[in-house]
DNA sequence: AAAGCGGGGGT
DNA sequence: ACCCCAGCTTT
């Protein structure tokens, strides 16, 4: 090497540009084990994960917590060790599975997404971004992150901590989503040819723990030196973002019908909209109160259930979804028709707690007043 | 580009 | 109360 390059090398140094091996190593050091993830030795090796299972976690991981997802994610791979298994499983079987975690079109399209692996790719998922992304709940994101996780794929992965710590090395100030074109663009400038699973893991790891959203651990971080907001100390305003919108209240009523023996009358709710393919109890609509079409408790009954003679329950049971705010008047009545209105069935104290009853039903039926 | 789509944990 | 999370699909 000349004085000439090692003069480059210096002032490369200087202005400290970030440099994926800085967060490799970083990785390497700080490696969490995860369900989904290969062990530490057979990583080392260069031993890639099941892309059966990466596929799997990803769904679950989509707008979802590590937290959240790791019980159900080792219950499905317990119960559906394959692709093949979870693509001749009934559709009720996997939304039993999936109740609780949210966004249940994920658990329909990944229904779709096996059946369409198995029958149009011979039950192995195909490598290439394009064709993942034709996939049934696969877009731009997942297409990438198992791309690179589970076939090497040198590809940006871009998620929202990706976003925050791209935005804050560079100190972009266009705002999201205009700003995910030079995002992806500076990710995919970064990412190197080896590794580049690991790459997009230990970004996603890092921005869960040191580059949080509220204080970030500056002084920790593999980038520190190399970040443009650092620099300036404005890091919190990164990434910038439009403001968000604020949430209604609508107001129902929920109807519990109960039979001697303590079963509940549940039904299915529609294949479209909130909470598709459900399980749930017979409710009202749901009224906006700001819209002028304010619920009211007195009128409740008119749209109860025919035949039955419901009281109110003292208290309400509240839930927030992601664009409103619900709260129900939960009313009782006593039935042992063979099979009140509108179509449903008898759930049972044992068999309740396997049914697809999302979190907002689950307090239904579990509401004390 | 914006809206619809869950739920929970952190602050 | 507000923020965010290993986003996708439809409008």
């Amino acid at each position: 090497m000349d004085d000439k390059t090692i003069v480059t090398d210096l002032a490369c140094k200087e202005t400290a540009a970030a440099d994926a091996s800085l967060l490799l190593d970083w990785y390497d050091r700080h490696h969490r084990t995860l369900p989904w993830r290969t062990s530490p030795a057979d990583a080392a090796l260069g031993v890639l994960p099941e892309p059966y299972q990466v596929w799997l976690s990803e769904i679950m991981l989509q707008q979802t917590t590590v937290g959240a997802v790791k019980d159900y994610f080792t219950a499905f791979l317990a119960r559906w060790p394959t692709v093949t298994d979870l693509a001749s499983a009934d559709e009720d079987d996997i939304l039993k599975a999936w109740a609780g975690l949210g966004y249940y079109s994920r658990a329909r399209n990944l229904h779709k997404c096996a059946r369409t692996v198995v029958d149009e790719y011979g039950g192995r998922f195909p490598e290439t971004v394009p064709e993942l992304k034709s996939l049934p709940g696969i877009g731009d994101y997942t297409a990438a992150a198992i791309a690179a996780i589970a076939f090497d794929e040198p590809v940006a992965v871009v998620d929202g901590n990706i976003e925050r710590i791209i935005a804050r090395l560079y100190r972009i100030d266009e705002a999201l989503p205009a700003a995910k074109k030079p995002i992806k663009q500076r990710m995919g400038d970064l990412t190197p040819q080896e590794r580049p699973g690991d790459f997009a893991q230990a970004m996603m790891d890092l921005g869960a723990s040191l580059c949080s959203p509220k204080k970030p651990a500056c002084a920790l971080c593999p980038f520190t030196g190399a970040c443009a907001a650092e620099a300036v100390g404005d890091m919190e305003r990164y990434p910038v973002k439009a403001p968000k919108k604020e949430k209604p209240t609508r107001r129902g009523a929920a109807f519990l019908i109960r039979r001697g023996d303590g079963a509940l009358w549940l039904i299915k709710r529609p294949d479209k909209g909130l909470l598709a393919s459900m399980a749930a109890v017979p409710t009202t609509d749901w009224f906006d109160k700001k819209a002028g079409e304010g619920f009211d408790p007195a009128t409740a009954l008119e749209k109860a259930p025919d035949g039955l003679a419901f009281k109110k329950k003292t208290g309400q049971v509240t839930h927030t979804f992601t664009h409103f705010h619900l709260l129900l008047e939960i009313y009782e009545a006593a039935s042992d028709e063979a099979r009140p209105t509108p179509e449903g069935w008898w759930s049972t104290p044992q068999s309740i707690k396997g049914e697809a009853l999302p979190t907002i039903f689950r307090k239904v039926v579990e509401f004390v007043p």
